[in-house]
RNA sequence: GGGCCCGUAGCUCAGUUGGUUAGAGCGCCGCGUUUACACCGCGGAUGCCGGGGGUUCGAGUCCCUCCGGGCCCA
């Protein structure tokens, strides 16, 4: 309407674990990589029910099957999506929709990412991560959601080392002297522990920095050390640092560079073999009772030795506390030492370049709308602690286009990665040999293995613009519309598709992938709560759109300012279909005079002032919500628009509509002439060419309706009206007329309204009341008033009043 | 503990750079079947602008503080 083209590209993010577990449920299934692909296959299960399928009758099928299963229902859903936004009048243009699983997606992800590898800013490293125990996976600082999870204090005693090692493992721990105590909410972690650690300033502890203590029954001597990220108020105020029960930590073990002990393997059970470096008798003797058990199982067993042995200091004491888990899972997060790929992305401090300011410099470049949004993005680039951990041990995503070569003792050769040509991407390393390679020689030595991991969907999805815009399809349309103008997105994911999109745009083209950022809030439930699956009080569009229209739910949607909520609220679509139906119906009206004619908009037939000063009021009207949706204000576009219309309807609408119709032109009225008819006619459809143009983006059904009626092609490619052609219709009218003389009319309505009598009823004479320096201006409007208020006889009389008042009516009586 | 947003009529929200008696819609009360529209219209009532303090001739608006709610990060 701006007279511009818009690329307004949909896309579907259909690769990554939701889909993976909405399949596991739809088809009562689940990928087991290391079955051969099946010659047919027929899921057990197919449709919504399947969450009663628990994961335990899951039926195992290959990653071949699996993922063809994952295509075939998201090619199934994304048939429902796309209904939906044509249901809803999304303008977007369908021929340029995409899948971050896609044939070009898979390509761009995969380019992007050997590109960040060969400029060293993808790279792969065994470091401790967060890993989720149900899914198996690595996951990403930006997908780490900590809530409050019940726990319990545990008040255990280490003990000092006085002598040598040799004398410990002879001696009670009772002979040893004052017990330390700390406190911790995971004993289980206890063979695990490789130092105890207090603030350097805590004076309870001085003595014992730089001495030796043994843990509890399994006898590992350990360090006291003194660190600043001890909390000197919290619990004992000395703690235990295991590999690795939490972030501080992994902190802990790299600063104070302590060994590595870790018993936590990847299914969350403790390791089924004793850990070499506990060695007393009664040492290993308990590992092996927990050897193989949950966290939780290990917990109550940990816990009962320790009690019967009395290191355990009083009994455990309740406490809630902030535990980290992945945003998709139901179990805390462990933190488990494993080889992943990171892409850089300034979290972590890099050789001769400063990425993290980099980055907050493209934040500060960003226009975001609102522009308190951009706090959250500085806040989190700030806050970041670590790079980008993009590889995921799934199945239904992009490969890492890598191989490895396999040494001639059978073990893969992790620091010389195998890349492919670009040319041949995309690559899928587990079906595809390494170049040069052929497939016999995968897994045997001298030959190679190919990469098992996938990119999370971060990963693809950062680079939308790239994918959208044919940067390696297309480079004449990439070049025409990157950097893009406008990300629309909710608020939750700036940390993730926002930032990760500033990211790999940065890398690869050093830019911003975009101007603009408009920032939208959520959609709570009508009591004000956050929509979830979990809480059943999630609300499916397509239902809403068959009962209100979507005129209706647009009107509501609209009505959410960006960067705020919005409840859901029906009342609101019950508002907007009445609007629609009120655009219908006043077109229908204002465009019915006529007949065979084609309706005339010759702004030189609009004589009559009360007719001149609406076009004038609504250039202002048009000014206004201009300048609204320049400032991303949609909100204040429609209100303006839309408040206008009301005064529109209910006063120029009825004051003009006697002589619209053409009443007493043909008894030679003095009043009425022909050029008042064709004023009051060529008024409203001029006023309506404005309003339905004003109306079309949020309510684009109605106003495409109306247009059909007299016009040719679509109100959606129509110019956006502009003032200047309204004034100079309007000529030096004057815009406050319309208030005047609505004013006017309000006060001989309530008169009626007063006196209990239908509007229509007949006033043989009154007295309006009005203030001396308005009573010449409504004068103007005065032979509509009289109509509009079935006045025979007005009498204007000047009078101490702000707005116009009755001060004496008599009314017909009868009919 | 740090940061951000919010607290205005019963409900949902507007209130521009501080400037007359604080607004809208819904709901509520009363009324009217009127030929664009009963999926309608007309009229009416409704507010310690979260509390307290300060700046100012003047504060819903600026500053401080407290209380309450939400989100993000520790």
């Amino acid at each position: 309407m701006r007279g511009r083209t818009v690329f307004y590209p949909m896309g579907w993010d259909d690769n990554g674990l939701p889909t993976e577990r909405r399949v596991q449920n739809y088809y009562g299934v689940r990928c087991d990589p290391t079955l051969p692909p099946e010659e047919s296959f027929t899921p057990p299960h197919s449709g919504e029910g399947g969450q009663s399928v628990r994961a335990a009758d899951q039926v195992p099928v290959s990653r071949r099957t699996f993922i063809e299963l994952c295509e075939r229902l998201t090619a199934e859903d994304e048939k429902q999506f796309e209904a939906l936004w044509r249901h809803l009048g999304l303008s977007v243009d369908w021929s340029h929709h995409y899948q971050t699983i896609g044939t070009d997606a898979q390509k761009v992800a995969q380019t992007a990412f050997l590109r960040n590898l060969a400029r060293g800013e993808a790279y792969q490293a065994e470091a401790p991560g967060l890993w989720d125990v149900t899914f198996q996976t690595a996951v990403a600082q930006a997908e780490l959601e900590a809530r409050d999870y019940a726990g319990h204090f545990h008040r255990i005693a280490f003990h000092p080392v006085h002598g040598g090692p040799a004398e410990a493992s002879d001696q009670s721990p009772e002979a040893d002297g004052n017990p330390i105590y700390i406190e911790t909410t995971r004993p289980e972690l206890l063979p695990a522990c490789v130092a105890l650690i207090a603030h350097p300033d805590d004076e309870r502890y001085q003595h014992l920095f730089g001495t030796t203590v043994r843990t509890p029954l399994l006898d590992v001597e350990v360090p006291v050390l003194a660190h600043p990220a001890a909390e000197p108020d919290k619990g004992a105020g000395i703690a235990m640092c295991c590999t690795f029960g939490d972030l501080t930590d992994v902190q802990w073990w790299r600063e104070l560079q302590l060994p590595t002990r870790s018993i936590v393997s990847r299914d969350g059970r403790l390791l089924r073999e004793v850990p070499e470096w506990i060695t007393s008798e009664r040492g290993t003797g308990l590992y092996g009772e927990l050897a193989g058990r949950t966290a939780f199982s290990a917990r109550a067993a940990l816990v009962d030795a320790l009690r019967a042995s009395g290191d355990l200091d009083g009994e455990p004491t309740p406490t809630m506390r902030k535990t980290n888990f992945f945003e998709k899972g139901d179990k805390p997060l462990e933190i488990v030492t494993s080889r992943q790929w990171y892409i850089r992305n300034g979290g972590r401090a890099t050789e001769g370049r400063d990425l993290r300011a980099e980055l907050l410099a493209r934040g500060d470049e960003l226009d975001f709308h609102p522009d308190f949004m951009r706090v959250r993005y500085q806040n989190w680039v700030g806050g970041l602690n670590s790079d980008w951990l993009i590889s995921r041990q799934r199945f239904f995503g992009v490969p890492i286009p890598v191989w490895y070569a396999v040494d001639d003792q059978g073990d893969p050769v992790y620091d010389r990665p195998i890349v492919p040509a670009e040319q041949a991407l995309p690559v899928d390393p587990s079906s595809d040999p390494a170049p040069g390679y052929s497939p016999d020689q995968r897994g045997v030595p001298g030959g190679f293995v190919g990469d098992p991991d996938i990119m999370d969907t971060w990963a693809t999805s950062s680079l939308t613009p790239q994918i959208a815009g044919g940067w390696l399809a297309d480079p004449d349309l990439f070049s025409r519309v990157f950097p893009m103008d406008l990300r629309p997105q909710g608020q939750d994911i700036i940390r993730t598709w926002l930032f990760s999109t500033v990211v790999r745009s940065h890398l690869e083209h050093g830019s911003l992938p975009w101007a603009h950022a408009a920032i939208s809030g959520w959609i709570l439930d009508p009591d004000r709560k956050k929509m979830s699956k979990s809480k059943g009080n999630v609300v499916t569009p397509m239902g809403l759109l068959e009962e209100h229209g979507s005129d209706a739910v647009r009107y509501w949607a609209a009505s959410a300012r960006l960067g705020t909520d919005a409840a859901f609220e029906v009342g609101q679509m019950k508002i907007g279909r009445r609007l629609a139906i009120k655009i219908l119906n006043a077109s229908k009206f204002a465009l019915s005079f006529s007949g065979q004619q084609p309706v005339s908009l010759d702004p030189a037939a609009v004589t009559e002032p009360l007719d001149r000063a609406v076009l004038a009021a609504l250039a202002d009207v048009v000014d206004a919500a201009t300048a609204a949706f320049e400032a991303y204000d949609h909100t204040r576009a429609l209100e303006v628009t839309e408040t206008f219309f009301w005064t529109f309807c209910d006063d120029y609408l009825e004051l003009v509509k006697d002589r619209a119709y053409g009443a007493g032109v043909d008894e030679g009225s003095s009043t009425t002439t022909r050029e008042a008819v064709t004023s009051a006619r060529t008024a409203l459809a001029l006023s309506f060419d404005v309003f339905l143009r004003l109306f079309a983006p949020v309510v684009p059904f109605a106003t495409e309706e109306v247009w059909s009626w007299w016009r040719t092609g679509s109100v959606h490619r129509a110019a956006w009206p502009t003032a200047d052609a309204l004034r100079a219709a309007a000529g030096d009218a004057d815009p406050g007329l319309i208030r005047l003389a609505g004013e006017a009319l309000a006060a001989l309505r309530k008169v009626k309204s007063q006196a209990k009598v239908s509007q229509r009823t007949e006033v043989l004479r009154a007295e309006l009341g009005v203030s001396a320096a308005t009573a010449g201006r409504i004068e103007a409007a005065y032979a509509d008033l009289r109509a509009a208020g079935r006045v025979r006889e007005l009498v204007l009389v000047p009078d101490d009043v702000d707005t116009p008042e009755v001060r004496s009516a008599e009314l017909a009586t009868g009919a």
